[in-house]
RNA sequence: GCUCCCAUCGUCUAGCGGCCUAGGACAUUGCCCUCUCAAGGCAAAGAUCGGGGGUUCGAAUCCCCCUGGGAGCGCCA
């Protein structure tokens, strides 16, 4: 069994992990696990001017968050230059690799006249055959063969087939002597023993480039598998403007991790018709090569429903303890976490997310609440003030503040003063809430208890 | 400009030559439940499978062309 999958999550620090970045995460991980093989991160910080610790630090979290854990590094690229550098010196010393002295801004100059010229911008090879040795700077590039095709079997995508004419002699490493992308993705992912390449769509066209270092190397290929990029509503690649991207501010909004991945996992995958997956389900039914070849629209709804439904798994206990930090979010505190679990258990099905439920259950823990004006002025006029006056002397006599109790009494005032439920019900759901939208009123009304019923019941009537 | 990739309801997708008068899900609409709002249940609407040619007895499924979208073409990653 020396084939075990070895796969590799490889960010640049220089964001924290967006959507896209842990759908990627997200399909190594499932086919790491799937297949029982190693899952390695790997911080590609090459790009010091960009790269922070931070961003490093808020990756690793939002990877933590989203349950993907992994079973090496994390590597850094910084702390393995050592290796590039012998790599480069190696391909130099066998001949697959040269010096070349062009200067940056007459590179530029080129690609700009052959862009011009309606051809593909590529290096011309003015350094290619050059024997000597000027005392100039000079970046090492790639001797890639002229002729042939270079093909790769992507797990995805299936066969295919670049012209080698389209490459050209890549850069790998620059005139600093630090390495380039390209290179250092093979060199660490060879020496790492990557057996399947599992990334975005966007570097598809890098595989060529990479693949042709491999061969210089004489390094056996590993499998590749491009996925599909995900979309914004107007079908351009997520960005910021999109609204959310960031897998934090998901957290923040009060997603649950097992949603935000099954969603995404949905993304470009599915499995029969199932919509809902737990992780080990996830993890049993996944299979790469089946994913979509197409890009994907991120749907906020969708991802709302999906969150509802891993929601409502959870017991009311559980449900209360994760939505108190967004209670307290909202300024609230929660002393009590018997009344908590009761009045946030009530609200459970009103709200999408954990920050929705702690929004509609928070006038169980205000000492004052506010009246929607609208609400107010409908049903707090002298109608309704009566009926809660005459609901609040019948509630001072109750003892028994219990759910079927409470709902006697409403029965004795609907059936003497010969009133329709919505008469009672919406001016003190307004009394307690604030509004004309909450659980059932009985039930509100004995969560609350007879002490804060009668609290809000005289504000109201004040009113 | 050149190269590569992609294309099924608004959205996520099933489909891998006959089971498709194209299935499911989200969203939408209506009904039921009902003290409001949700949740839940039921139902409806919604895709001439981007377009055009082939191949075949038969095509959403295979081939070609076109169109549209995306990505790449850095001494960025």
């Amino acid at each position: 069994m020396g084939n075990k999958v070895r796969v590799r999550f490889a960010p640049s620090p220089t964001g924290s992990l967006h959507i896209g970045g842990a759908r990627t995460a997200l399909f190594n991980w499932l086919f790491a696990r799937h297949e029982k093989g190693t899952f390695i991160l790997r911080i590609e910080d090459t790009d010091r001017e960009r790269s922070t610790e931070e961003f490093t630090k808020s990756i690793m979290d939002g990877m933590k968050w989203l349950g993907f854990d992994w079973d090496e590094g994390p590597y850094h690229q910084t702390e393995r230059m050592g290796l590039y550098k012998e790599h480069v010196d190696k391909l130099m010393n066998e001949g697959k690799a040269y010096r070349c002295y062009c200067a940056p801004d007459e590179l530029e100059a080129r690609r700009q006249a052959m862009l011009a010229a309606g051809r593909k911008p590529k290096y011309d090879g003015t350094c290619r055959e050059r024997t000597d040795k000027p005392d100039k700077p000079f970046a090492i590039r790639l001797k890639a063969p002229l002729t042939g095709v270079t093909a790769i079997d992507d797990l995805c995508r299936g066969h295919i087939e670049f012209d080698n004419k389209e490459l050209d002699d890549l850069i790998i490493a620059r005139s600093d002597g630090t390495p380039t992308y390209n290179f250092t993705v093979v060199v660490d992912d060879v020496t790492m023993g990557i057996t399947h390449v599992v990334r975005g769509d966007d570097h598809l066209n890098n595989t060529p480039r990479q693949v042709l270092i491999y061969q210089a190397f004489g390094y056996p290929l590993p499998t590749f598998a491009h996925l599909p990029m995900i979309f914004g509503p107007d079908k351009k690649k997520l960005s910021k403007r999109h609204g959310a991207t960031s897998v934090i501010e998901y957290e923040a909004m009060g997603y649950l991790p097992e949603a935000v991945v099954n969603y995404l996992a949905r993304l470009g995958w599915a499995y029969k018709d199932q919509e809902i997956f737990t992780r080990e389900e996830m993890i049993e039914k996944f299979d790469l090569s089946v994913v979509g070849k197409a890009p994907s629209v991120f749907d906020t709804e969708k991802l709302n429903w999906v969150n509802s439904q891993h929601l409502a798994k959870y017991s009311d206990e559980q449900v209360a303890k994760i939505t108190l930090p967004f209670l307290k979010g909202l300024g609230l505190e929660a002393a009590d976490i018997g009344y908590a679990a009761k009045a946030i258990a009530s609200e459970r099905e009103r709200g999408k997310t954990l920050k929705e439920l702690a929004e509609v259950s928070a006038f169980y823990f205000r000492d004052h609440i506010d009246y929607d004006q609208n609400s107010a002025t409908k049903w707090l006029g002298e109608k309704g003030k009566g009926i809660l006056k005459t609901l609040k002397e019948r509630l001072e006599k109750l003892d028994d503040f219990s759910e079927p109790a409470i709902a006697k009494v409403f029965e004795g005032i609907l059936s003497e003063m010969n009133l329709k439920m919505l008469d009672v019900a919406q001016p003190c759901r307004v009394a307690m809430t604030g509004t004309t939208v909450s659980p059932g009123i009985h039930l509100v009304l004995s969560i609350l208890g007879k002490k804060r019923v009668m609290e809000r019941l005289e504000r109201a009537i004040a009113f």
